[in-house]
RNA sequence: GCCGAGGUGGCAGAAUGGUUAAUGCGACGGACUGCAGAUCCGUUUCCUGGGGGUUCGAUUCCCUCCCUCGGCUCCA
């Protein structure tokens, strides 16, 4: 296992990275409420993260990775009965969107996404232990909220002192609650919306305790890591922390803390609730699954970003497009002539070079998952492939995929350069060969009209052709 | 008001107590091309929000102020 640093966001510095049963790892990530499809903006926090676990996965750890679904709040609530649905009907559609996004951009690495509404009698249970031990109180219509008072290490994440809160500022203030940072763990029922039996009469889950009721369920008391937006550091980690180390007795809840930051659209969050919002299955049917990756994983995963439109993007996939050009042409021939053409021997130099590449790539990316430094040192590897590219044209098949390593790596743990094996099989790769062939021989001849003609009547297919000084290469359009 | 995250070239955005402060985008010049496009090469060098301090030396550490964004009890 590699020596990993990781920005703790309790600690507010950066530690090397130590899970509690090596190498084992316990990743929970904040995720989202399914009550409108997903921005842009959820998109960076989940490709964050999946990179998270995918390099922790590389260098040797077995992380097991939840990310928890709230099918059931307010919002979903609220949006249901605008739209005259069933709000779990609703989250479950949104969700699953959700999902087809994430699979189309590579982030995999989820092991399980647990549904609020499936972890009812583990969080009943925690709120009757919380009851009992005196952390938390029923008010008059059955809700239960939680007393923060009790809990004396409140405000340890964010840095906030409860008296110095401003009760009321974004959220009404409920006058169920003792005190205005109490915060309800268990929703008395309205009349029509899902409820459950409880020893309060019938309701719902409260937000906070949804998380740490599946954590300690399916990682104990303790635990490595969390992760989630910047924006959820508080009130919800905070309560998380209340919640489990009080219902516990053992501390911390959890070990690391990540907080990814937000992106912003031109200049101010982007928000469901204020909407002004991009779409992310837009914006991954407009420019591709790689662009968006680049975009996301080419700034320290901390750091807030400006989503500008007609802007970022658009400078993401002219970046993408330098920068796997030398990949894609390696990842062609090999598919064309198989990993074991033959050809010339890869120089030895080439060979260590990138070999060490390597080595700096998780070095680099082990230094609190700085993939912006990564990328750089991936661009510097692009610049020199694109120099020497007519020597690589003649190397064997070994000295091809040796030279591709980093770009292996990059598919690895930043999941970029992923490709659709096949995509140039079938019919495509027979007679796009021999139009191209029937093309040069009308260039030979001087036939420019003809040569036109079937670049352009080729285009119209989606096939876009460039020449070059060794003859015409080419590809779908769509691929770039 | 309080808490948190940021402030680096035209733009995006890294880094380090010390040679010319990465990388990308854009722009400009060149190569290649029948043309176009794509690609490649080169140029474009800001001394790091303001002020103070520590130090032989700070963008980096400390103090202070300013600005932007986020949060202040169900926002990724």
């Amino acid at each position: 296992m590699r020596r990993v640093t990781i920005y703790d966001s309790m600690s507010r510095a950066t530690r090397i990275f130590a899970p509690m049963q090596p190498p084992r790892v316990g990743l929970y990530v904040c995720g989202l409420t399914p009550y409108a499809p997903a921005h842009v903006g959820h998109g960076r926090t989940f490709v964050i993260f999946d990179m998270v676990a995918r390099a922790l996965r590389r260098w040797g750890y077995r992380v097991f990775y939840v990310q928890n679904v709230t099918n059931l709040d307010d919002k979903l609530i609220a949006r249901a009965a605008a739209e005259n649905d069933d709000p779990l009907a609703l989250a479950e559609r949104h969700f699953a969107g959700f999902l087809r996004s994430m699979e189309r951009l590579g982030a995999r690495s989820v092991n399980y996404y647990p549904f609020a509404t499936d972890y009812v009698p583990e969080i009943l249970e925690q709120v009757k232990g919380l009851v009992d031990r005196g952390y938390a109180y029923v008010a008059d219509d059955g809700s239960v909220y939680f007393e923060v008072a009790k809990f004396a290490r409140y405000g340890a994440l964010s840095g906030q002192k409860v008296e110095a809160l401003k009760p009321g500022a974004r959220v009404e203030v409920d006058p169920r609650k003792r005190a205005p940072e109490d915060f309800v763990i268990w929703k008395a029922a309205t009349p029509g919306e899902p409820s459950w039996e409880s020893p309060w009469g019938p309701g719902r889950p409260g937000w906070h305790i949804e998380d740490t009721a599946m954590t300690g369920r399916l990682f104990g008391a303790k635990y490595d890591l969390h992760g989630g937006g910047l924006d959820l550091n508080f009130p919800h980690h905070e309560a998380e922390i209340a919640l489990s180390e009080s219902a516990t007795g053992l501390a911390p809840m959890v070990e690391y803390w990540m907080h990814s930051g937000l992106v912003a659209m031109t200049g101010e969050k982007m928000s469901k609730s204020i909407g002004n919002v991009s779409s992310l299955e837009q914006a991954i049917d407009d420019f591709g699954p790689g662009v968006l990756r680049l975009y996301y994983l080419n700034a320290s995963y901390r750091s807030p970003v400006d989503f500008v439109p007609g802007k970022s993007l658009e400078e993401a996939r002219e970046a993408y497009g330098r920068l796997s050009a030398p990949a894609d042409r390696i990842a062609e021939i090999l598919e064309r002539d198989g990993p074991d053409r033959a050809g010339d021997p890869l120089p030895k130099e080439l060979e260590e070079a990138a070999e060490r590449l390597v080595d700096d790539l998780d070095t680099t990316l082990a230094n609190d998952f700085n993939s912006r430094e990564a990328i750089a040192l991936l661009f510097g590897w692009a610049r020199r492939l694109a120099e020497i590219l007519p020597q690589i044209e003649r190397l064997d098949g070994a000295g091809l995929t040796a030279l591709a390593a980093p770009y292996a790596w990059a598919t690895e743990t930043l999941g970029l350069f992923e490709r659709t094996p096949g995509a140039r099989s079938g019919g495509w790769a027979t007679v796009v060969p021999l139009l191209l062939a029937a093309r040069a021989r009308a260039r030979a001849r001087g036939d420019y009209a003809e040569s036109d003609r079937i670049r352009d009547e080729l285009r119209a297919a989606g096939v876009e052709v460039e020449d070059g000084a060794d003859g015409s290469a080419w590809q779908f359009a769509d691929a770039k």
